[in-house]
DNA sequence: TACATATACATCGTAACACGAGGTATTGTG
DNA sequence: CACAATACCTCGTGTTACGATGTATATGTA
């Protein structure tokens, strides 16, 4: 996929593998890779930012031997996805523009 | 609109702003005023880079003593659209993700 | 035992890009 | 004459995705 369409969807898409469950970061790219795929330098730079905006808390835990470092979800991280969803009506909306007298395919 | 969100979409929206009809900076702000808002720093660079990229081609054509750049889509352009329509199947499915799970709304 | 692979996290430099601030110039309009 | 509208352009800045690179441990596997 085109790297700039990407940049306003990952921040999202990241807080979305979190949502329900928190992950690490590890996980996460593995959880995304059908959907979007994003490099670890990438995720973790992403994660930091939506910690430092708040929209997610870290907290560390050992598993085998292994330290992780898993991510939770805060409710400026869920009104994040919300205000996404708010936002792809007008990217419907472009959609339309984009595709108007489009007959075929 | 979030920021990050329209860097993906503002080259194709102004190449669909001269696709049926060559047009210059001014009216293709105002053309694309309801669908995205953009200013005009940012139209006169998007304009520059698609020039170079060969996405469309450039004239001047005098209009009441004004002097006006008229901007015309390429092939390269036009197949430029065709590959957002592809990218636009893969940010379906990955609204999909986001959105999974959402009863309401 | 030795080596590769998978797991797990992190930093740095770079290039692309949208935008605000500012600039130039002409044509109406009050 | 002052002001808005039309029309173009440049520069600096902040945000961001990514490749390259580094560190460390666990688990095969030859």
């Amino acid at each position: 996929m085109d790297i700039q369409l990407k940049r306003g969807l990952l921040d999202v898409c990241v807080l979305t593998a979190i949502k329900n469950e928190d992950s690490y970061g590890y996980k996460i790219i593995k959880d995304m890779k059908p959907f979007i795929e994003l490099s670890e330098s990438t995720l973790y730079t992403i994660l930091k930012r939506l910690e430092v905006a708040e929209m997610l808390t870290v907290y560390t835990s050992e598993y085998e031997g292994r330290i992780r470092k898993y991510y939770h979800i805060t409710d400026c991280g869920l009104k994040r996805i919300e205000e996404f969803k708010e936002d792809w009506k007008e990217m419907w909306s472009l959609y339309q523009f984009i595709t108007k007298g489009d007959e075929d395919e």
